[in-house]
Parts: C-alpha cells; sequence; structure tokens
DNA sequence: CTAGGGTTAG
C-alpha cells in the first residue's frame, strides 16, 4: 500500500512519497529534505506539514520534528492554525509528554492570546473527537501559562476555555489558584473557585486548601471558615494542613484576641485527632512571637521537645526574632547556640535577626561582627543583611559608616534596593542632608531602582520638617502621576506639616484629595487637625472634630487623650497603666 | 499541585 503518489505530494515534497519523506525527516536528515523534497522555505515546511497532518500514516513525533527544525531553520513560527493542526495530532495520539512541550514554548513565547489559541483550536480541522480532546490541551494550555508566570493569560484561557465548553481539571485549576494567591489576587481565587463548582469540576483537598489560604492570607477570616464548612459538605475532612493554614491566617490577620482563637484551633485539631506538627507550632510560636509574647513562644519550644518534635531553623527564627524585638539579644545568642549544638544549623535569617537586634540596642560593633562571622563561616549576607546593617548606622547617625556599607555590599556582588535606599535617604533627611538624600535620588534613577511609597513618605516628611511643603505636595502629585497609591502616612504627614505651619486651608485641601483617593481620615487625621485648633484655643472646633471622628466609629487613643485632657477626662476617658485609653461609660 | 522564619516610614 503505497502512502501517496507524486501528483499528490506536489511542489512540497518534490517526487517523494510521504513514507519516504517521514523517513527522511525521523532520521533527521535535513539537507536531504531541502534538496530531494524541495524545502527550502518555511512555506515550503508548512505546505509539507499540512501534507503530513492530512495523511493517516505519518505519526505525530515526525510532524512535530519537522515542525521544530523548520521553525529554527527559517527563523520563523508557523502560523497558529498550523500549530493547532499540531497540537490535535499529538492530543489525538494521546502523546502527552510531547503535547505538553508544545503548550510550554507555545505559553513562554507569547506570541498568542490565550483567547485567540483556544479560537484556533476550537476551529482546527482536525480529529474526531475534537471535544475530549480540545479539553486536554486546554488544560495543559492553562498550566503551562501558569507555569510561564502568564497568570493573567491563564485565567483568561480559564474563563474561555468555558465558552467552549471544555472540562478543565484540578491539574490546571489548583495550580492557577496558587498563583493567583501568590499574586495576591484574592477576588480572583474566589471567582475560579466558584466557576470550578458551577462547571462540576471537583475540588480536592488541595484545592480547598488553597482557597482557604487564599482567604486567610487576605485577611477574610470568616469565608475561610465558610469554605472549611464547604470542604465538609463534599465529604473532605479538614487537614493538618488546613489547620495550620487557618491558625497563620489567625497569628497574621486576626484582631484583638486572636492568639486565643489560634489556641482554640490547636486544641480542635487535637481533639478531631490530627496531630500537630512542626509547622503548626511553628505558626503559634511565630505568631505569640508577633504578639509580643516571647514568654508563652518559649513554652511551646519546651512543649516541642516533649512531643520529640524537633524544633527546625525556622522554630529558632522565629523565636530568635521575637527575642531580638524585644531588646532581648542575650535570650537569642542563647538560642544561636542551642542551634549550633543540634541539628538546626542557623541560616542568613537568622543572622539578620540578630544583627537587627544589635542594631536596635546601637551595638553597631557587634552587628558589623556578625557580618563578619558570616563571610568567614561562608553564610553569604543577603541584600537584607547589609540593609539592617546599613540602617542601624543610619539611626545613629552614622552615615559615612552607612556609605561604606553601600560600597561594601557591591563588592559582595549584591545590588542596593529600594530599601537600602530608603534607608540611607531616610537618615541623610534625619541629619538634615538633603543634598545628599537628593544624590542617591539620582542614583535610583541611574540604577533603575524605581521609588517606592516609603520613598516618598521619608522624602515628604523631610521637607514638611523643614516647613517647604509646597515641595512636599508636589511630590504627592508625582505620586499619583506615576499612579503610586499614597498611604495614610503620606496623606497624615502633609496634613501635620500643613497645619504646624499654619496653613489650614491647604490641610484641608489634602484632607479633600485623601478621602477622593479612597483613604479616609483616622484617628491620626483627627488627632492633628483636633491638635491645630486646641492649640488656637478654638475648643469648639476642636470638640466638633471629636464628635465626628466618634461618630464614624473611630476610636480616640492616648495621643487624643494628652491633646484635649479636660475633655476627655469629662467624656469618661481614662488612660490605664499601659497608656492605653478606657472609658467606663462604653 | 496545598501550610511556617528576615530589612525600610509612622
Amino acid at each position: 500500500m503505497t502512502p501517496s503518489s507524486c501528483s499528490q505530494t506536489t511542489a512540497a515534497a518534490g517526487c517523494l512519497d510521504l513514507a519516504t519523506v517521514s523517513d527522511i525527516i525521523s532520521h533527521q536528515h535535513w539537507s536531504r529534505l531541502k534538496v530531494l523534497a524541495g524545502i527550502t522555505s518555511a512555506a515550503a515546511a508548512a505546505q509539507l506539514l499540512h501534507l503530513l497532518l492530512d495523511s493517516p500514516h505519518a505519526d505525530p513525533p515526525t510532524v512535530r520534528r519537522l515542525f521544530r527544525w523548520s521553525e529554527s531553520h527559517f527563523h520563523s513560527s508557523h502560523p497558529l492554525p498550523l500549530h493547532c493542526r499540531l497540537l490535535h495530532s499529538l492530543a489525538a495520539a494521546k502523546l502527552y509528554s510531547d503535547l505538553r512541550s508544545e503548550l510550554h514554548s507555545l505559553a513562554k513565547s507569547g506570541r498568542h492570546s490565550a483567547p485567540s489559541i483556544l479560537h484556533s483550536l476550537s476551529i482546527s480541522s482536525d480529529t474526531r473527537r475534537r471535544g475530549a480532546s480540545l479539553s486536554v490541551i486546554a488544560d495543559m494550555l492553562v498550566l503551562a501559562l501558569v507555569k510561564n508566570s502568564r497568570t493573567e493569560s491563564a485565567l483568561e484561557a480559564f474563563y474561555r476555555a468555558g465558552d467552549y465548553r471544555c472540562r478543565l481539571s484540578i491539574l490546571s485549576c489548583n495550580p492557577l489558584l496558587n498563583s493567583l494567591i501568590k499574586e495576591g489576587r484574592i477576588e480572583n481565587v474566589e471567582k475560579v473557585y466558584k466557576e470550578m463548582i458551577r462547571r462540576r469540576i471537583a475540588p480536592n483537598l488541595i484545592t480547598f486548601n488553597t482557597v482557604i489560604n487564599g482567604l486567610c492570607k487576605a485577611g477574610k477570616l470568616r469565608r475561610a471558615g465558610d469554605v472549611v464548612e464547604d470542604m465538609k459538605s463534599w465529604g473532605l475532612s479538614p487537614s493538618v494542613i488546613t489547620y495550620n493554614t487557618l491558625i497563620d491566617g489567625y497569628c497574621k490577620k486576626g484582631q484583638a484576641g486572636k492568639m486565643y482563637k489560634a489556641d482554640a484551633l490547636l486544641r480542635e485539631m487535637v481533639s478531631a485527632k490530627i496531630h500537630p506538627n512542626v509547622v503548626t507550632f511553628n505558626t503559634l510560636i511565630d505568631g505569640y512571637c508577633k504578639d509580643g509574647n516571647t514568654s508563652a513562644a518559649m513554652r511551646f519550644l519546651e512543649e516541642m521537645n516533649r512531643q520529640e518534635l524537633s524544633p527546625n531553623v525556622v522554630t529558632y527564627n522565629s523565636l530568635i526574632n521575637g527575642l531580638c524585638s524585644e531588646g532581648k539579644v542575650d535570650g537569642a545568642l542563647g538560642l544561636l547556640k542551642e542551634m549550633e549544638d543540634s541539628n538546626a544549623m542557623p541560616n542568613v535569617v537568622t543572622f539578620n535577626g540578630i544583627v537587627l537586634g544589635f542594631c536596635k540596642k546601637g551595638m553597631l560593633a557587634e552587628a558589623k561582627g556578625l557580618l563578619d562571622d558570616m563571610l568567614e563561616r561562608n553564610l553569604a549576607p543577603s541584600v537584607i543583611t547589609f540593609n539592617t546593617l546599613i540602617d542601624g548606622y543610619c539611626r545613629s547617625g552614622l552615615m559615612e559608616g552607612a556609605t561604606g556599607l553601600k560600597r561594601l555590599m557591591l563588592g559582595s556582588g549584591i545590588r542596593p534596593n529600594v530599601p537600602t535606599y530608603n534607608c540611607l535617604i531616610s537618615g541623610f533627611c534625619r541629619n538634615g542632608d538633603m543634598s545628599s538624600a537628593t544624590k542617591l535620588l539620582d542614583e535610583m534613577e541611574e540604577n533603575s531602582v524605581k521609588a517606592d511609597l516609603i520613598t516618598y513618605n521619608v522624602l515628604i516628611s523631610a521637607l514638611c520638617r523643614e516647613q517647604k511643603t509646597a515641595k512636599a505636595v508636589k511630590l504627592l502629585d508625582e505620586m499619583q502621576e506615576i499612579s503610586l497609591q499614597p498611604s495614610h502616612v503620606t496623606y497624615n504627614t502633609l496634613i501635620d506639616g500643613l497645619c504646624k505651619k499654619g496653613n489650614l486651608r491647604a490641610a484641608l485641601n489634602i484632607r479633600a484629595r485623601m478621602e477622593k483617593g479612597g483613604k479616609h481620615a483616622n484617628v491620626v487625621t483627627y488627632n492633628i487637625l483636633i491638635k491645630y485648633f486646641s492649640g488656637r484655643g478654638k475648643m469648639d472646633e476642636a470638640n466638633k472634630l471629636l464628635n465626628e471622628m466618634l461618630e464614624k466609629g473611630l476610636v480616640p487613643n492616648r495621643v487624643t487623650y494628652d491633646i484635649i485632657k479636660e475633655e476627655m477626662v469629662e467624656r469618661g476617658y481614662i488612660p490605664d497603666i499601659d497608656g492605653h485609653l478606657c472609658n467606663d461609660a462604653a
């Protein structure tokens, strides 16, 4: 049975039958292909590819080999419809690893949008079982886009796939959800999750854990709890990962009493016979440390040892950071020693914590000594090590030392980043050395390090301190030009600067801009304005503002109390021993 | 394929 005659192969394959051509391709005799079959252009290759795809005898790997060779040989990419025919033929032959790698390069190239790929696939002439094969291809396409960090396109492909009645799987949907979380796009996580259920793509344990994680990261703890109920209704039980995720959510995003809730979750998991693991303890230890309760954290360390769960480097790092932020560097050094005697070897994060501890106490020689220790131990310092030290030097007013450290970091092959510049600029500003600060801004520009919110806040506060409020307002304009969202700090700093200069009208104007920018006046904003009026003896105005803030549900704080003490006492406010403000009437 | 640790303003 001869596959084809000369007349069928025509100009594209010269006067060879497709079996011979296939043979030449599978042996990669490309020069013979050019000479004998006349494949001397991308167009000729494309024509031959179509012939091979039409023929029931050419096998897909051979087609793919010719496709790849001709694209690289003629330095041009084939049209999308041809590419789609290749994808269909690979899918029909169930050559999934070839299909995956084709889709990977298609996703990587970024030449085509997700909708155009799906459209082209849907009208491709190939395969009788197009529906099933389209689903597999679309599923792999979404995955390939996710893996190539093209999350937006992956999301688009996810939605379009539904229009073509493709059945996607959790193999692509779970990674998509994860990428959306990593990019902080929680709204989309919820939408994709709901759409999955609508399309009857059965979520599995990992899907639920992922969605719960996204909601926790966004601080939507109640919604996360709802999803736990969802998973139960699907017959799935929360796992240790589910609990750890929820505990971390409460530790990082919970309101007052959050550690109590985290602890309640721990008890709940234990009574559900789910054993806490190292991550559970690490999460709780970090939570208690961040809550300023290192003694509770240390008790959990002891509990770990009792349960024969070995603390690891993460456990110790949380504790060391907690102790250092409370000024207990000695305790941190004790733990460092304990680490060295155990299997948890200190890493760069460990050292960064202790460097910060020393810096906070102004022990710069010790901090710098640790950097030298790291270099001696062949433990590479990171940009954060240098930033921490540089900030320490800046806060002690040692700007030459800080600049020297910047040179040292460059010598170690680490490039300064935004925080590096922010620390230095803030240091120079504190010293009133605006010209050095400005030079650094130019240097950032040269190195294409983009100024961020903190850079602007530092500069605005420095200009306000020097009463150069017009320049400060200009910086606010500039932020909006480059669509950098100003924060409460930005506005409050400006309002404070303008009030101090006696320019109330301008301050109120900034307040109006603040509301327009979607940021509502907070306690700090009111404190600034109340201070302005009470400082001028305008107690009526000050009282009006106090009422206004109460109406908005804002809670006055110790600063408010100190500004208008008499009025606050009259209203029943009393500061407690910790400096917090209480109201016995409330 | 899902969970935990480090720097900069105020």
